[in-house]
DNA sequence: AGTCCCCCCATTTTT
DNA sequence: TGGGGGGACT
């Protein structure tokens, strides 16, 4: 058979990767160097070389986004559907196999998932019913803890029953927690988890019956895999399956999510016999950028080892810009895209990194004052936003009216004069009777258990999903949301807010419509013919497993600007770093083990190899944080890039922010008022104790004239002109 | 039921 | 500094 399709375009490392034989393989895939590649080629090779059938494959990916490139490029390279193979996220192959056993996996058949957003709102509830002080055990905190039990294999009947009061507590309200959502058959993503590991361990011939089937299992992004997700692909690789996994130990960025190094550092071990090879050839970036990440990286404990080359050029250096404060640096960078794009280079082609989502606001406003166009990355998708979440809630009630969640949303959503007392009454009414609240409120309305206009309210309420639901019978998905929409009065209730919001709003209700006929079309090509019932519940399916899109609108040539943990897979030529400074980056909040600081520093690795021609690190004196002033230190991280690879930009001797920060007040106070020889903002000084520094601003004048200085040692001080015995630099 | 005000908080994000 | 959430007030 001709293979050349598959091996002409690869490198030796890439070739030995993908033809490795059938087993158990670790491939150590470093930035760039063409890893989503090798799975595909992998795949490809195992159907066309080793006859393995497309069904005996599983590949596993993190995100949905990575799932679809991966099934379009598999079929690409096949050029055919990829057929029985599976391919998707841990999350989406999880519920596959819980849709399907889903009386197995001891679940109702009508099982719905719970997003966070859902979960958040129920443990809130519960925290009520519970008569919970929610200033005491905040509810984010709560979530997060039973998510990390999740995410860890343990339910509340593995945790201690003694402990302190916080461990008691949590583990109360995890037992509450767990009984909610069976009794209305929800799902939260880490259960999804969960479940499917119970489901190999508790029916071991349905394990049998996929570990057979599985003989192939691919795992992308390995280095992200939590205790549970490892446990699941242990257990159905069991002894004879074959499983190759990808990733980068060094790109390892989400261990506060739970995500465990561990797996990765240890998989040769725990799956031997294992072959490694290791993918160090770089594609993207410059040897200059290369050499950096390399030397930065290997300030960390533990690797498994890796030092990327390129045959490409060395390309400019690395050019670190000191700015006064955070104000200078957007403006510095701003500068330089603007000379890019005077250049004929393309604003897409620029991204500014930064470590947290509130740095984003000052680069936002430098943009918008030069007319730059720009876009961030991060914020709500589509799914995520309320009037969508609104909208779907209906549509989940027509399937499942158990769905509290649901219920709970939209139940005087348009307003319907149902307040919290009769919602009050209904939830007492489900707790006492082990129901859902719709069935509450179907009993106290036959029972006469609320006041006459509640019940006719709620009455109302469950006539109109009723009708949703025959609609629903005989329509078509997305004429369904139409009519939900408008007979809900979603749309009254919208508009009512005005305004652009209100716009906007309407615009993905309408957008909505289309998905769901989208989503018709597509289902129906998969799965021959699904009933109506059959594609509602798919829908709602997909829209909590794939929260879609951030943004539709692509088209406009702009500068991107996201978070350094979002830019992780991506490549631009021209990269800024901005904000790179002890406590921002690495992060105070992480900075104090050593566990934090190295995933800081890998962070950076991955910030770092993003860039393909141009890297610039940037850094201010003094930042405004929270609504004050901070003074910070050139992060350690730009210490770490050998000096001959950086390149400092000197500062400019004028910052033009507003009148008291231009150049010559400083040497106003100093006495010496145009002179040639004083101190401006900006200037490097050197002081006889507190060592060199740089002049931020001043105060006041003659004598009493107060200036301040960033010292290199020991940061922000106020020192009185008169006195202060500063030699310029 | 809706608005307003005050207080508190403040990495990183996918499913 | 600013946003979000919760409580109190109209």
């Amino acid at each position: 058979m001709d293979v050349s399709h598959i091996l002409n375009s690869l490198n030796d490392a890439q070739r030995q990767a993908v033809t490795a034989d059938s087993g158990n393989l670790l491939v150590l895939a470093g930035a760039g160097s063409g890893k989503t590649r090798v799975l595909v080629h992998r795949i490809a090779w195992l159907i066309q070389m080793e006859g393995i059938a497309p069904a005996g494959i599983l590949a596993v990916t993190f995100t949905n986004k990575s799932a679809s490139e991966m099934r379009g490029r598999i079929e690409t390279l096949l050029g055919h559907p990829i057929g029985g193979m599976w391919v998707g996220t841990f999350h989406g192959l999880a519920h596959r196999l819980l849709r399907a056993h889903w009386q197995e996996a001891g679940l109702s058949e009508k099982f719905q998932i719970l997003d966070s957003d859902d979960q958040l709102r129920l443990i809130k509830r519960l925290l009520q019913t519970l008569e919970l002080d929610e200033g005491k055990w905040p509810a984010k905190q709560c979530q997060w803890f039973i998510n990390q039990q999740k995410d860890e294999g343990l339910r509340s009947t593995h945790l201690e029953h003694y402990g302190d009061d916080y461990n008691r507590t949590m583990l109360t309200l995890y037992q509450a927690y767990e009984q909610a959502c069976d009794r209305t058959g929800m799902v939260d993503f880490g259960e999804l988890l969960l479940r499917a590991h119970e489901l190999w361990l508790k029916n071991p011939g349905l394990l049998d019956y996929y570990q057979h089937r599985f003989t192939e299992i691919l795992v992308d992004e390995f280095q992200d895999t939590n205790a549970i997700q490892y446990a699941w692909l242990r257990v159905l690789a069991g002894k004879r399956g074959h499983i190759t996994v990808v990733g980068d130990d060094d790109q390892s960025i989400y261990g506060w999510r739970g995500a465990r190094i561990e797996n990765i550092q240890q998989f040769t071990q725990d799956f031997a016999p294992a072959t490694l090879i290791k993918l160090e050839q770089n594609y993207r970036s410059t040897s200059t950028i290369l050499k950096a990440a390399n030397k930065l990286i290997s300030n960390n404990a533990g690797r498994l080892g890796k030092e990327l080359w390129t045959d490409g050029t060395e390309g400019e250096p690395i050019s670190v810009y000191g700015a006064f404060n955070e104000q200078d640096e957007a403006r510095f960078i701003v500068d330089q895209i603007e000379q890019w794009v005077r250049k004929g280079r393309r604003r897409d082609d620029c991204v500014i990194l930064y470590r947290s989502n509130a740095q984003s606001r000052e680069l936002e406003e430098a943009m918008l004052r030069v007319g730059m166009p720009y876009r961030i990355y991060g914020g709500f998708r589509f799914y995520e936003r309320l009037e969508i979440r609104n909208a779907m809630a209906y549509l989940r009630l027509v399937a499942n009216r158990d769905d509290d969640a649901a219920f709970e949303r939209v139940i005087n959503l348009p307003v319907r004069g149902i307040g919290n007392a009769t919602l009050e009454n209904l939830r007492t009414i489900a707790r006492e009777q082990r129901v859902s609240v719709w069935q509450a409120a179907q009993r106290a309305v036959a029972h006469g258990m609320l006041g006459a206009r509640a019940a006719q309210n709620v009455g109302g309420f469950m006539n109109l999903i009723n009708q949703l639901e025959e609609y629903s019978a005989e329509h078509e998905l997305h004429l369904v949301m139409d009519y939900i929409i408008k007979q809900s009065g979603l749309i009254q209730h919208h508009e009512k807010e005005g305004g652009e919001k209100a716009n906007s709003r309407l615009e993905n209700l309408e957008e909505l419509v289309n998905a769901a006929k989208a989503y018709t079309m597509e289902a129906n090509g998969n799965n021959g013919e699904p009933t109506n019932a059959e594609r509602l519940a798919g829908f709602i399916d997909k829209a909590a497993l794939d929260a879609g899109d951030a943004q539709a609108d692509a088209h406009e040539d702009a500068v991107q600007m996201m978070t350094l943990h979002s830019a992780k897979g991506l490549e631009f030529p021209l990269v800024f770093i901005a904000g790179v400074e002890e406590g921002l980056f690495p992060h105070k909040m992480s900075g104090d083990s050593l566990e934090g600081l190295e995933e800081e520093r890998r962070l950076c690795y991955v910030g770092i190899t993003r860039a393909m021609e141009k890297l610039y690190l940037c850094h201010a004196e003094s930042r405004r944080l929270h609504g004050e002033e901070n003074f910070s230190r050139p992060s350690r991280f730009i210490r770490e890039i050998p000096a001959e690879l950086r390149q400092e930009v000197r500062m400019k001797g004028q910052v033009s922010r507003a009148t008291s920060w231009q150049g010559g007040i400083a040497a106003q106070a100093m006495g010496a008022p145009d002179s040639n020889n004083g101190l401006r903002l900006g200037q490097r000084v050197r002081h006889p104790s507190f060592g060199e520094g740089v002049v931020l601003s001043c105060e006041g004048n003659g004598n009493n004239a107060r200036i301040q200085i960033n010292f290199d040692a020991v940061g922000g001080k106020w020192l009185v002109a008169a006195y202060a015995r500063l030699e310029a630099l």
